[in-house]
DNA sequence: GCGAAAATGTACTGACTTGTCCATTTCCAC
DNA sequence: GTGGAAATGGACAAGTCAGTACATTTTCGC
């Protein structure tokens, strides 16, 4: 790389949107990958079609960009989940969708994944001040709820189920099946994640959440047993 | 503070094991709350009862010393998994104790689980390369493995069980739980980690491990329902 | 064309952070 | 006790990093 014309290297053409676009997305995969403080600022520059200059200009600090990045990780998300439709489907076959769609959309997103883990090491603090990202996750439990209250109306599902439990739930292995790989497969191998166990994995917890789901009569026996031995845990 | 005179100042007793605990401990806490890159090694000195240079001294460097904390927060949890005696229930009710057992015990070391999530973000490499955390934790899976064969023997679980993967729903629902919190109640509102709220969170997991350990009948008719749709998703 | 505002390039600073150097003190085997 | 090894204190070096000062170019309404 060397001879530019003093022309070339100082004229250029204006494109304010496509320039925070670039620097969104470089920062995005460096946020994700390297976390909040340790994300380098330069390098991020230097990933960009433009400058360290531009990204203070635009977003103010490090956290400015950081916060924005993980609007936008959130935003991306969201598209893609909002072309899943499940509302011509019967409640307990749209909820077995809706389960294995989380599990495979959560693994197609790592970086937004690492983007929550590092949230989640801060506490929270960024996600907790950006309106946008709130407004946008109370929405994405509408589906959910429909589904619900199809199921309990149709009488497929428990009378009290709670629709923020259930996603709770289903979160919690979505999430942790792609946020934990790296220490799971570490201790237990990296076998868990091949191909034919991850479609394994997905059907078990599709069919956890569906017992949930279901009317009690099918699980009467385990719930009832189960509950006895808990009340009373110690030995007589 | 201030005047100390200099036979006070200079004199000292040497202790080298407490001074790595205390070093050890200080940093575990200071790693778990700001990572690896966000913790500061000043300032976990300055917290210590030494000084800066016993911990290059005793740890080397900074990775070195997160290491060692990070093998300190396994094998003090390690010591409380080691508590609980599941022998002599049977093999239901002893999965029902070590599901709960999980999700409190969880709960009860946010700073394990914050050490976790960090090591994640590191995709696990400084975990791969302790020896130490890798035994431990394979043996940590001993009791699910003695459990799944009591109730394979008994004729209450399902034969294909596998351990493993319980081991990951169990985690996965009482890792989330924890690790998660932040984001989730900043979205979803903090009633969901209230302590009436945590139970039945509890209970709903135990439910839904049982569900997947015991024998197909029970669910008979909800798997072969789901297994349908799942065949064949679109409508005719 | 022109003038102001928006956008960009370059070089730099000031503070922070890891890690080390040198000297000193304590401990322990003999 | 004494000599060498282990342990410790205090100051400092070298590099890193977020953020800025200043100048320049482009755009766009008029």
């Amino acid at each position: 790389m060397a001879t530019k014309t003093d022309a070339e290297r100082r004229s250029w053409r204006q494109n304010p949107e496509a320039v925070q676009r670039d620097i969104l997305s470089v920062a995005l995969s460096e946020f994700a990958a390297k976390g909040l403080s340790g994300a380098r600022v330069e390098t991020i520059a230097s990933q960009t079609q433009t400058s360290k200059r531009m990204i203070y200009y635009y977003f103010g600090d490090k956290l400015g960009l950081y916060t924005k990045a993980l609007e936008a990780a959130y935003m991306k998300v969201r598209d893609g989940e909002a072309a899943l439709d499940l509302a011509d489907l019967p409640p307990d076959a749209a909820l077995a969708r809706l389960v294995a769609f989380t599990f495979d959309h959560h693994r197609e997103n790592p970086d937004f994944i690492r983007m929550v883990m590092i949230e989640n090491i801060h506490n929270g603090e960024n996600l907790a001040a950006s309106k946008v990202i709130r407004d946008m996750n109370v929405a994405a439990i509408d589906k959910l709820e429909d589904i619900c209250r199809r199921g309990q109306e149709a009488g497929l599902f428990r009378a009290d189920l709670d629709p923020v439990a259930l996603h709770w739930q289903i979160s919690a292995a979505s999430f942790f099946n792609v946020s934990n790989r790296p220490t799971f497969s570490a201790i237990f191998g990296p076998d868990l994640f091949d191909d034919t166990s991850q479609a394994r994995l997905r059907a078990q917890v599709v069919d956890s959440i569906l017992a949930l789901a279901a009317r009690p009569s099918a699980l009467d026996g385990i719930r009832s047993r189960l509950a006895g031995e808990e009340e009373s845990p110690r030995k007589s």
